[in-house]
DNA sequence: ACCTGAACACCGTTCAAGT
DNA sequence: ACCTGAACACCGTTCAAGT
């Protein structure tokens, strides 16, 4: 039923577009205007794919979301072990968007990617070992703490620190949260 | 030397009337205009107090900042009271002051008020034992995942969790912290 | 159905001018 | 020295109109 004419872009495009000029140049970069030039539209074209400016940042945050890792068939590895793919993973999104990496923190991780790659960290701590009962919990602890991190370094708060400095810090939030999670796994 | 006409604002003025706003009808009401018409003033009389809109918002994060705890002559407490205290501290600044806190994450710890901050955090663990080749790491993962916790719940990310929960994941959270620095306070 | 032109209210910022 | 009026380039958003 649907006729008119074809569509020249779709909210998938609309938001591949504002990504990289965030990317590129920040987040004041992405405007309206500066978003349909990539996509040579006029700025009123994006209106019919996203409802509006914010629903369009919230996309972004879905879109980095999406980029963390979901449930892989990875072994029945060690803590140590996951707590590291998982961290470096986190980072590696927050390296690629720094300047949208801090609006994780200032959202309800209740959208769809939020919940998947909740849902990854949980099962990992269920194959590891944390009885059900802890396992939420645990996982808000290690989330919130290498969100935390990670958005400390998008955000550029350690920005006169040397990269092996930061590397180290991480590498010791990381045994912390190990033992975090051995504590958890470990009947009492 | 300095005639013409009696100031009717200053710079604290602006500040004061940019963080009531912030406060009361978040960032995005922060504006030129708005803060002008709290001080009965057009907006273009700010730019002589503020350099720009930005100068603005590192203003309002220096006053977050200058209300983190400084060095109190707490007794030689011990690390699990001294956390407690810093800990409340931290979330009681984000939950005055939701709309500026996450921008905490996003400026190099180099301001004076963050190094006031930091050095308090520092001295504490100094006056708990933490040897001084340990203070400085110390400092950084104990103030980034505070502030990465107090974020995400000024934030909203974790909205729709009751109240005792979060209260419970923070009081976990410092009892990982307390754990990390009787490590590093206990010689090898 | 999808995009555009015209229009609106607002935004940050400058600069010369008033007091 | 401090504030204002006028002016500018830009911003998000609407709506009726074109195809």
């Amino acid at each position: 039923m649907a006729m008119g004419r074809p569509a020249r872009i779709d909210r998938d495009a609309v938001l591949d577009a504002a990504l990289a000029l965030a990317d590129a140049r920040g987040l004041d970069a992405v405007t309206m205007a500066a978003v349909a030039a990539q996509l040579d539209v006029t700025p009123m074209a994006l209106y019919r794919h996203i409802g509006r400016k914010a629903d369009l940042l919230d996309g972004l945050v879905e879109r980095l979301l999406d980029e963390l890792p979901s449930t892989t068939a990875a072994g029945r590895g060690d803590p140590a072990g996951e707590l590291a793919r998982l961290g470096e993973a986190v980072r590696a999104t927050a390296r690629r968007h720094p300047a949208v990496f801090p609006l994780l923190l200032q959202r309800p991780a209740t959208t769809p990617g939020a919940l998947r790659a909740r849902d990854a960290v949980c099962e990992a701590l269920r194959r590891v070992g944390v009885p059900d009962t802890r396992v939420a919990r645990c996982e808000r602890l290690i989330s919130t703490a290498v969100l935390g991190f990670a958005a400390s370094e998008a955000g550029g708060r350690f920005r006169n620190h040397p990269r092996a400095v930061v590397d180290d810090d991480f590498a010791r939030l990381l045994e912390l949260l190990a033992s975090l999670v051995e504590t958890e796994a470990t009947p009492a």
